[in-house]
DNA sequence: ATTAATTTTTAGAGTAATCTAAATTCTATT
DNA sequence: AATAGAATTTAGATTACTCTAAAAATTAAT
């Protein structure tokens, strides 16, 4: 069973889950203290308490590490922090950069019962409007394999993840196309010719871009 | 503006504007901590500190009363409470009475935005689950007037919000005919003979009810 | 109008999370 | 291997909220 824990050390674990994904080394006072926006001494204080827990492991000037607990902690409050932006995303129509801060704080309701349901209502998403995957009701962490759609068969389902280019004229046009993060493309045609191709966009409109577009919006595929 | 205030602080208000309800009174200290699940002293403290902040209005041994600013904040919280509970049984297929514990932390989170958008999702409501007025924006609140099905004539709209008798054989013919509070009702025909009524049920099926049977039912009239 | 019972307030203290400033330990360089 | 600089830890305080126990004020009853 997962202890209760406190708001305030459920963060330093998703924290402590964040820096050191890449590298799964331990994650030093310094910069966990930076991007928790406080001191090195409160960071050094909640270590003690979350070791003493047996949340994370902890060595005095070595830096903390997750153990099991607490890894299992920070990975549902990230669950439930992407299904919340997956949620205001899709059904109250918020854009992908303006969800972050709510579900910041949706995160931390507690009820088993409502990640799940919340869970069948989205229709069991596994990525989030940014394109993180989402882990599941395990801990389970599918990682997301992102590339250009240009690079997809016809038939393809994905999910528009990033786009690989600033150029305003390339932002204003998807503007245009009701293009945007988080949205569901399939591939409906392709023209060996010059590569352009035909998708449809979140089940409602179809339009033809360019091959010189499609190499840049990398998406993920669903299913 | 709303000052942002403490999720304790939130409590506190909306406690007494709970107590102060039934008589606009001021709300002593005692029932205060009873209902918070607190003691006496503690109650103290907050109604100083309240005070302080022009939220109530305090005098020793005389109790609290909300001062505009403390009411204007209990509302605001009161709204986004029912207004959780009816996306809740909504959209979540909650119980009416599951979703009291849940809608307690939802009715915390910060976000203006937030609220607007779910108040849209859900087609601005006025009553949430339980019949209880949903206060507007403005915080203002329009008392939801009670009466059995069996007193409104044909095409009338309403919701379910109580049954006023608790025979075990009339709860269960209700959940057979997938009757339940908060479930919408019409009236698509009357039989002056009887007095037993044809209903749609959240405008999905259709039965016919005695007369006692409609006796039981309050409803309130939508929109 | 005095007293007993009740309610309310004060005093003093504890916990969780935070901070600043000082002391300690590590590390990287010479 | 000594040491300067950086990182980390400790010590001591602060704030918000809570508590118990004792004191004070109110209220209700005779």
């Amino acid at each position: 069973m997962i202890q209760s824990l406190s708001l305030t050390e459920e963060n330093y674990l998703k924290a402590i889950y964040h820096l050191s994904k890449n590298g799964s080394e331990s994650v030093n006072t310094n910069s966990l203290a930076e991007s928790m926006n406080t001191t090195p001494a409160s960071v050094n204080d909640m270590m003690k308490k979350l070791s003493n827990k047996s949340l994370i492991g902890y060595k005095k000037y070595k830096g903390a590490t997750l153990l099991p607990d607490g890894e299992k902690s920070a990975l549902h409050v990230i669950r439930k922090h992407r299904l919340w932006e997956v949620f205001l995303v899709q059904k109250l129509n918020f854009k992908w950069d303006e969800v972050h801060e709510i579900a910041e704080q949706l995160e931390h309701i507690k009820s088993p019962i409502l990640v799940k349901r919340l869970d069948e209502f989205l229709g069991h998403p596994t990525i989030d409007p940014h394109g993180d995957p989402i882990p599941d009701e395990n801990g389970i962490v599918k990682e997301v394999v992102k590339a250009p759609l240009s690079e997809f068969p016809q038939g393809s389902i994905g999910m528009l993840v990033n786009v690989s280019n600033d150029d305003p004229s390339l932002l204003q046009h998807l503007d245009k196309l009701k293009i945007s993060l988080g949205s569901k493309i399939e591939i409906v045609e392709r023209m060996e010719f010059d590569g352009s191709i035909s998708i449809s966009i979140d089940n409602t409109n179809t339009h033809f871009i360019s091959n010189d577009i499609a190499k840049c919006l990398l998406i993920t595929i669903l299913d």
